[in-house]
RNA sequence: GCCAUCAUAGCUCAGUCGGUAGAGCGACGCUUUCGUAAAGCGUAGGUCUUCGGUUCAAGUCCGAAUGAUGGCCCCA
């Protein structure tokens, strides 16, 4: 006997071997066949495995999965990847197999192909996979011991599985296979019933990756796809790709002159052209006026930092690989700075060495000699590192918290200080690989709202409440109200790989929970995701076409103030140590501009747009009035320009339209003699009449004072990127 | 950093078999004076990303470098 609880709370006995297919025939056909899957004690398994085998807790916890549940759609694209794989090995000789998993929007499948895959291939291999679904086979599952199934695969000629089986399956002693007709593939499942339930798939593009996701294995191909229960999820996802091409906002932000990234400046790195730079401007004069509401100062700091700094913080060795290599103050510098890691690799000859001080003796570094003669590693690296360390070595600054810790420890802190919150604007530069740069998205010089907050531990929860509330009110002001948190928790089997007490981490983690609960921010806390320093919390921002960014952050710190050995004077007359609280609503300035370009698809409201309004005097003998209404409009704040060219009101508007103004004040003699001004709201095109002039201000006033946003039409998508953005605050 | 593809006017692109460069838009000039998405005519604008090679001859073929795009890896 079995122990099940439903979902209602009801408790029931079945007999072994009762299989959730069993369960949902016993409430109804129809459920029964709308049953994909099924989920026990949390995890997802085929509806047709007997449930005695499920491990975890009794009454065992269970849930039918419908093609409703979001769950539900992983294992369809799953099993759709297992169908693509057999019909390409029906259609190509010499198949190996690597993985196949899902992803957010879809699945791949990474393949050892003697023959390449072109896009052109895809309608035939979706036409046989159409075959496959036409026939309606079940996904059987069989288990094998690891030898016996090693020895399958061998037989299969399947050498990367088998490679997978010795290596990353050591530990099991006995591995899943799914079955489906003529196709075995080695695979954890779960699977839908089978093949039939596959309504609507695309094989969408194939690209390069490598066995492991290690440059030094072979390349293999990886072909991409997607599946969805119905037909209409289908075209609706491919609707939502094409959106988001034309909302680009690399190929927007060259065409409204927004920003540039030149080939002549450095790659990644951005130039912010005047229309650009306004709108990002506007954000940042707004989250000030902001900040300053909120008991934050403003600071400032240098682009560079001694090298030293970001050794104690920690960061210049571990993240070594992606900074800009240091600036050295000694010609030798950074001769010897190879010299010492090639030491330490195990990687220097006697003849290199030999070069290495001979080349540092002749740009003036006297140890150079010493450093030779030295007999063991140690002794070498010693004399090198002693010299290197007197000499001035700066970095280009990664991060601001250091340059922050060290205002605050510019002077002793008293308990009645605190909090202490330190803000600046402050960009950073990061060596990211050459790949990996996307436009605004990801740029080698990057600008965070940055801020740290110095508490006491009590203070913790208020201040971290506080940041909260300020990124969802800063989030909220463009217009952006529908995200998630991710609480970011340590690993609790793993504790040795956190800094800070044990007691230290349990109250924070505790408190955050707390404060996402009675904030009712909807949360998802995840285990092991901690940074080695303190729990933290991501906000994953959707946009209007229902993609997912991760922008804002906010983090708690117990290692930096360890580190750099941070005190405050306690009511007690006594050193205590302050906790800190690293934040940046918007992440990075390029990122988040880049981010609202693609969510406004260029056209910002009115509080945001580089050119609010652009007055098109209908012929030549209107411009002088044109130029009155300017400069009224632009004695009273606004961004507006004028359009004195001789060329037909219509060709004006249309620029205008294209341009992406807000509104468009159209004037001519009847305006003129009115003292008024013609509307013509850019959204819909529309002709909103002659207004006075007064009123006309008073009406464009308030909405860029209540920074409207009029036009961000909420998207039906459903389904949406995991896109896996940067995380700022350190 | 790795793999693949690509690089022609300010922008979007054409350029056949190797024979010395073309369009539209934009800019500029002249004409036009027009009321809610494109007036007409004309002019200027190019070391075809760079370096090297093959050839009588290279935008075109070959090699390398640089950069971009897509994917991998990474993301404090």
């Amino acid at each position: 006997m079995i122990q099940v609880q439903l979902p209602d709370g009801s408790v029931k006995d079945y007999a072994d071997g009762t299989t959730a297919f069993d369960i949902a025939k016993g409430i109804g056909e129809r459920l029964a066949k709308a049953t994909v899957a099924a989920e026990v004690n949390g995890t997802i398994i085929d509806v047709n495995r007997p449930l005695n085998e499920a491990p975890g807790e009794r009454p065992l916890q269970f849930k039918l999965l419908t093609e409703k549940d979001a769950k539900a759609i992983g294992v369809l694209r799953h099993s759709t990847a297992h169908l693509m794989a057999r019909a390409i090995m029906r259609l190509y000789e010499g198949v190996g197999l690597a993985f196949g998993p899902t992803t957010g929007n879809g699945f791949y499948y990474d393949f050892d192909l003697k023959t390449p895959i072109s896009v052109d291939d895809f309608p035939k291999i979706e036409a046989e996979m159409q075959k496959l679904v036409e026939l309606g086979e079940p996904f059987e599952r069989f288990q094998l011991d690891r030898d016996k199934a090693i020895e399958f695969c061998r037989d299969l000629k399947q050498d990367l599985k088998v490679e997978h089986m010795e290596t990353g399956l050591a530990a099991h002693e006995s591995v899943s296979f799914y079955r489906q007709g003529e196709f075995a593939d080695l695979c954890r499942g779960p699977h839908i019933p089978d093949a039939s339930r596959i309504k609507a798939f695309k094989v969408l593009s194939v690209a390069s990756a490598y066995w492991k996701g290690d440059a030094k294995n072979k390349p293999l191909q990886r072909v991409y796809g997607t599946a969805f229960f119905s037909k209409d999820d289908l075209k609706e996802y491919l609707d939502q790709v094409e959106e988001a091409k034309r909302r680009d906002h690399r190929v927007l932000g060259k065409q409204l002159n927004l920003f540039n990234i030149s080939n002549d400046v450095g790659q990644g790195l951005s130039l912010w052209l005047p229309k650009g730079a306004t709108v990002r401007a506007t954000l940042e004069d707004f989250i000030k006026k902001e900040l300053l509401l909120r008991g934050y100062t403003p600071v400032y700091s240098p682009h560079i930092g001694r090298v030293e700094m970001y050794e104690t913080s920690g960061h210049f060795p571990y993240y070594r690989d992606s900074q800009f290599s240091p600036i050295f103050g000694h010609d030798a510098g950074q001769l010897v700075d190879y010299w010492i890691r090639k030491i330490n690799d195990g990687k220097l000859q006697d003849c290199e060495e030999k070069q290495f001080a001979e080349t540092a003796k002749l740009m003036g570094c006297e140890v150079a000699g010493d450093a030779l003669r030295a007999s063991t590693k140690e002794d070498k690296t010693r004399i090198l590192h002693q010299w290197e360390r007197n000499q001035e070595r700066y970095l280009l600054k990664p991060m601001n918290c250091p340059h922050h810790v060290q205002m605050y420890k510019s002077q002793p802190r008293s308990y009645r200080e605190l909090p202490i919150k330190l803000a600046e604007f402050g960009t950073v530069y990061r060596h990211e690989h050459a790949g990996s740069l996307n436009g605004l998205l990801r740029v080698r010089g990057l600008t965070q709202d940055d801020a740290h907050l110095f508490c006491m531990p009590e203070q913790v929860e208020e201040e971290f409440k506080s940041t909260l509330e300020l990124v969802k009110f800063v989030l909220g002001s463009v217009g952006l109200d529908d995200y998630r948190v991710q609480l970011s928790l340590r690993d609790s089997k793993n504790k040795d790989k956190y800094v800070g007490s044990d007691a230290g981490w349990e109250s924070a983690e505790a408190t955050l929970r707390n404060v996402l609960e009675s904030m009712k921010l909807p949360f998802e806390a995840r285990e092991g995701e901690a940074a080695f320093y303190g729990p933290k919390t991501d906000f994953m921002v959707k946009d209007c076409i229902g993609r997912e960014w991760q922008l804002g952050t906010v983090q708690l710190d117990f290692n930096l103030p360890e580190r750099f050995d941070l005190e405050y004077i306690g009511p007690d007359n006594k050193p205590h140590r302050p906790v800190m609280i690293h934040r940046a609503p918007f992440g990075s300035m390029e990122r988040f501009v880049g981010m609202l370009i693609e969510h406004f698809a260029g056209a910002f409201p009115l509080w945001l747009a580089p050119e609010q309004l652009r007055v098109c005097p209908v012929t030549d003998n209107a411009n002088e009035y044109a130029k009155q209404v300017e400069a009224q409009f632009r004695a009273s704040g606004f961004r507006i320009n004028t359009d004195t060219r001789s060329t037909k009101v219509n060709a004006k508007i249309r620029d205008a339209q294209l341009d992406l103004i807000p509104y468009m004040l159209v004037v001519g003699p009847k305006d003129q003699e009115a003292g008024a001004v013609s509307i013509r709201d850019r959204i819909g095109g529309k002709d909103l009449g002659m207004l006075p002039l007064g009123e006309a201000l008073a009406m464009l006033q308030k909405e860029a004072t209540e920074r409207a946003v009029r036009q961000v039409v909420k998207s039906k998508f459903r389904s949406f990127d995991q896109d896996q953005g940067e995380m700022f605050a350190e």
